[in-house]
DNA sequence: TACGATACCTAATATTATTATGTATAATTT
DNA sequence: AAATTATACATAATAATATTAGGTATCGTA
C-alpha cells in the first residue's frame, strides 16, 4: 500500500525540479513523467496540476508557451529569468525538508554513498 | 532556509511514529520532542496537533488518559490496541512515500548504511 | 508581581487536494 | 465505421488540513 497522503505540499517543488531537469514540460507530459518515475504509483490529479501551475506563472516563476501540434494545443511551461535565480534556494529547502523527515521517521541509517 | 509546507500532511503519520517509540506521550510534549528532534526548525502550531490527536482517537487509533500534575491536567495519548495493530503498516506506508520523495526529488545517491 | 513556560482548546480563514465535470482532437481497437 | 482510449487543456464544488488568532488557566522564576 502506497500512501499519497503525504505527498500534499509537494506539487510545487516537484513542477519546479521536473521543468528545471527538462528545460521545458506540458502539463500531460508533467503527469506522464511522475507516473515514470514513480513506478506507477504517483498520478498527479489535474484539479491539483492546473491550479499549480497557473499558480507558478502568477507567482513569476513560470513562463510559458504554446504550441499546436496539429489543432490541439500544447501549453509548455518553463523557468522564467526569476525562476532560475530562485529555484536552487526553493530545491535545497525542499532537500532539507525531506532529510528532516528521513530523520524524524528514523528512516536511517541512509548515508551518502561514496559512489 | 526551512520549508514546512512540505511537512502538511506528515503531522498524523508523526504522531503515531512519536507515540508508538515513547508509549505514551501528551500534546506539549509532542511539540517540545518535535522541536528537540528538528534542532528547533519544526513548530507544531496547536491548531494542528490538537486537532489531529482528535482526529486519531475519533478515528479509534489512540486512546487518552488524563492525569493531574498539581491542578494542571495533562492529557496522555497512547496507541489503542487498534493502533498498535496499524500503526506498523501505517508507518511503512510513510516510510515508502518519503523514500519515493527521496527518489524523486533526486536525492540520491543515498544508500543504506551498512554499519 | 510580572513574565515566560506549561497545558489544554476552538474558530475564522487560507491553502491545497480530491472528485466531478466540461471541451476537444488523435490514435487505436473492435 | 464506430467505439474506446489516450492526449490535452481547464474549472467548480467539496473536503481536508494548516495557519493565524484568540481563549483559559496553572506553575516557576526573576
Amino acid at each position: 500500500m502506497f500512501s499519497q497522503e503525504i505527498l500534499k505540499g509537494t506539487i510545487k517543488p516537484l513542477i519546479i525540479k521536473l521543468i528545471k531537469d527538462e528545460r521545458r514540460m506540458y502539463g500531460y507530459q508533467i503527469t506522464q513523467k511522475v507516473k515514470e518515475l514513480s513506478t506507477q504509483k504517483i498520478v498527479i490529479t489535474e484539479g491539483a496540476l492546473y491550479p499549480a501551475l497557473h499558480k507558478l506563472v502568477d507567482e513569476g516563476i513560470l513562463i510559458t508557451e504554446s504550441e499546436w501540434i496539429g489543432n490541439r494545443e500544447r501549453k509548455y511551461y518553463s523557468l522564467s529569468e526569476s525562476g532560475i535565480k530562485t529555484a536552487p534556494a526553493k530545491l535545497e529547502e525542499i532537500r532539507e525538508s525531506i532529510l528532516m523527515l528521513v530523520q524524524l521517521f528514523d528512516l536511517k541509517p541512509l548515508v551518502y554513498d561514496a559512489k
